[in-house]
DNA sequence: TTGTAGGCGTTATCAG
DNA sequence: CTGATAACGCCTACAA
């Protein structure tokens, strides 16, 4: 049988959709094209979804054609509409501000192009309460599941409600209540061996400064990790500090840090900071009180951020592989969409401690 | 302002869905509460839509309870299917690792959720060749229109064609053949003041580090503006240095640097840099030179990052209203959305001076 | 004021 | 292998 080109104009020689169309040009839908091949709308779709279904050459062809010329492609809703699935992932984040869930933003965000899915960000902007409001607004758009990063004391519930059987990856914090994968820093290994860093080089008095733990899962593994490791440790002792957010933060910050120091004297007495907050906020009471880093007081902080090497000395940090974080969470999730089933998994990665002056015994003369 | 806010549609009287609803619970649509309250669908569409329009109060009455009995909140997908708008907005955005690009968006995020519409992000990781796949991809979830941060050169071909008559609005990069509004610090009032700044405090030989130019707007904008003040201010002297991304970027622009100083020596020298990111790169150079702000060399640059009082004597910046631009642009679009017709606006938002240390001449013995 | 019916763009089922 | 046809959940003429 002789190949019958059909004589409209190459197909594939347009891959501009249509840069000059007039702004209310309408996109072509299935049935364009099915009327441009001489088809029915369920051959083009069999071409577009099932590619194992062996369809004539000829009418492939056509279809092929039709769909190269009009620049089509389907409508995520409608099918979303149909098959109840839309390639989007509902991604909430406790706060878009702080450097750590920005880069697992990216890591995810990633990792989710890559397998086709685009991202809904819901940002909370701190505010717990409005955690079931995100997860609804997501749920409504038919998103296929959730990347979480922002669990509060009871928000089990919520997502258990609210998720309605689509899968959910926690992602730095996690819920005891409830079945879901999980990925995050492995704290405990990470503040003992940024506690034994410390202890090492010769400080003597830890002081663990934290945000307010607010059964914040993270949080609260940290702080344990700490008291663990100082009670284990020998001639080393340890304390730890909540440093409330608001207007005094700073002030009472620098108060207590004062008052560590002097009972701890003529011990040295370090710092080990629970994240970029709180570095920040401990930078700004040492300036108030005009100490420095390494000197009056060491200091390793959680998560490594682009400043870290730049402020005093350059501040030693425990870094968190965010991005991999982001991409793990967002593949797991993926692998679920799939149809993976398994128990819920545990992903803890380790930190890596990177030296820098803040925390180096031998720069401080006590 | 005008609230922008869209009717609710959502009955308020039952906060809690199910949450104890078996995982493969269906979402309740309406048909389910048309038939719970013995109507007809339409009547259930009404009152979620046309409020105004009279229903008997009992009939009212019956789907108001329904809807609440049921947990009923209808799919935007149908609605977006139907109507052809999604409650969704579309945001670009070069590189999500870049804080000016982050609070922007954190800004644009909080506008839009108060108006009832959710983000879809897409980051384009500062590869501009993903520009018009970010923008299909987006338009194809029916995105009733777009915040776009990532102009490259020649994209405004893109942007016009893919929009596909749906508004858009430009954040910090405008594109010159485009009909779009534009929202942006005022960049040549800002350069302005930053080097005023510089030449006030005795700083003589002004050198401008900026990002490579690419055809970006903003950078062009800050680096003529820069010229231009040299040229026209007494006794100063100025010049722009383009610092290549890559690895070997901090070594090259050290040597830049020294270069600069030792050309201009005895009168002192100071550095403008164009965003935070060559601040960064800034410090490290000065780390590998031994050289200390606000003594070898002055430097105001701009973004006023979390960060910057604490480098060295503190960073002078030029501060943006970054979540102004975001909130100003999501509400323009907005606006947009709910049928203002105007010629494309022009948003110029002043940035702030932030005096710290590295500026200040009287530390500088020369 | 309310109900009926048709369609938004897809996919899936069932005949042919 | 291919083509009608019926959903998916919602909105809106039009009719009652």
């Amino acid at each position: 049988m002789p190949d019958p080109r059909p004589p409209r104009a190459r197909a594939a020689a347009r891959p501009t959709p249509d840069a000059s169309a007039p702004p209310g040009a309408r996109r072509a839908t299935i049935d364009d094209v099915a009327r441009a091949a001489g088809v029915s709308k369920a051959t083009v779709s069999r071409f577009l979804n099932h590619r194992e279904t062996l369809l004539t050459p000829d009418i492939a062809t056509r279809v092929e054609t039709a769909v190269a010329a009009l620049g089509y492609s389907p409508s995520p809703m409608a099918r979303a509409l149909k098959r109840g699935r839309s390639r989007l992932i509902g991604l909430v984040v406790a706060d878009v501000t702080n450097p750590f869930s920005v880069a697992v933003l990216r890591g995810a965000e990633r990792a989710c192009q890559q397998a086709g899915y685009l991202l809904m960000l819901f940002n909370l902007g701190n505010d717990s309460g409005r955690e079931r409001a995100a997860i609804e607004a997501l749920a409504s758009y038919q998103v296929e599941g959730f990347i979480l990063n922002t669990l509060g004391r009871d928000a089990g519930a919520v997502v258990d409600g609210a998720r309605q059987g689509r899968p959910v990856v926690l992602v730095d914090r996690r819920h005891s209540g409830l079945q879901a994968d999980f990925v995050s820093l492995d704290n405990a290994s990470a503040v003992h061996m940024a506690a034994g860093h410390l202890a090492e080089q010769g400080w003597r008095d830890l002081l663990y400064v934290t945000e307010p733990m607010r059964g914040v899962s993270s949080r609260l593994e940290r702080e344990a990790a700490f008291r663990a490791f100082a009670q284990q440790a020998d001639g080393v002792r340890g304390q730890t500090f909540e440093s409330q957010d608001g207007d005094g933060a700073t002030d009472a910050l620098a108060e207590a840090l004062r008052a560590w120091r002097a009972q701890a004297a003529p011990r040295r007495a370090a710092v080990l900071s629970s994240n970029s907050v709180i570095t920040l906020r401990l930078a700004g009471a040492m300036a108030r009180l005009g100490w420095h880093w390494g000197r009056e007081l060491g200091l390793v902080g959680f998560d490594d951020t682009d400043w870290a090497p730049h402020v005093g000395p350059g501040i030693t940090t425990i870094a968190q592989p965010t991005d991999d974080l982001g991409r793990l969470a967002a593949n797991c999730l993926i692998e679920r969409l799939q149809g993976l089933v398994l128990p819920p998994r545990q992903i803890l990665l380790p930190g890596q401690l990177v030296v820098r002056g803040s925390s180096l015994g031998s720069l401080a003369p006590a």
